[in-house]
DNA sequence: TTGACATGAAACCAAATGGTGTCATATAAT
DNA sequence: ATTATATGACACCATTTGGTTTCATGTCAA
């Protein structure tokens, strides 16, 4: 039962690149919605919010259910982790600028003591 | 000191759909770098490879310093800490989702009771 | 100063993106 | 049976995107 192949031609990264997808996933977070309902809250047609559902799906982010005559959507976190792992790898970089910051910052009394090194921009 | 205001057309999120520019990101997490050199990794002119940086630039994920002829890029990953923020907000949810996960592995023995309520997919 | 190198800017192009409206179909309600 | 609703599938369109090549400019080296 586990998922067939991903198979997507959109990955996380560019489905989420859109502003209106965000507020998709954010919508569909709390309760699992019917495409019609869903459109109520945007400004554009049903057919461009469907659009947007279907590459959300695409990257695994939202998962669909045929009820009746209505398609149910519900948001699919699981692909964030991928996200989660990329930002990871660079936490240490920002950990980095913060201790060069702080760094920065406790030498204030002693300021020329080559301060260059720091490299703060 | 600070930033006086992004004004920057290109978000995070945006700057980061593209593969190339992901690729550029951990090239220059290392170490900063001219802009010929850096295109030497990609498969693509160094216009194209410039026009990346721009985008990159105009985002605030990387700072460009010019050294005589050169502009040289590095890697600002301050940034990346509004995407942190954003996923952050979905971690109860995947949570959620393991913590249905787990229930339901734990239930095997005693599988009829009121499964659909977990309502996993 | 003359030439080589590093880069940005501009003009251009094909394909992808984000939208639209119309139509067909399946389901629900009268 | 007929009508209304929910949706997907199309065809279409303007703009953006990701790439190209060419040209101008600034800097380093002989």
């Amino acid at each position: 039962m586990g998922a067939p192949s991903p198979s997507s031609k959109h990955d996380v990264f560019q489905a989420i690149a859109d502003p209106t997808r965000r507020k998709l996933l954010s919508l569909l977070g709390d309760r699992e919605m019917p495409v019609t309902a869903i459109s109520g809250h945007f400004p554009m047609s049903r057919t461009a919010v469907s659009k947007h559902l279907h590459i959300l799906a695409d990257a695994g982010l939202v998962k669909e259910r045929k009820v009746g005559r209505e398609t149910r959507y519900r948001l699919d976190p699981e692909p964030l982790l991928e996200l989660k792992r990329w930002l990871s790898y660079y936490e240490r970089f920002w950990e980095n600028k913060m201790a060069a910051l702080k760094h920065y910052v406790e030498s204030e009394d002693s300021k020329d003591t080559d301060a260059n090194k720091t490299d703060i921009q």
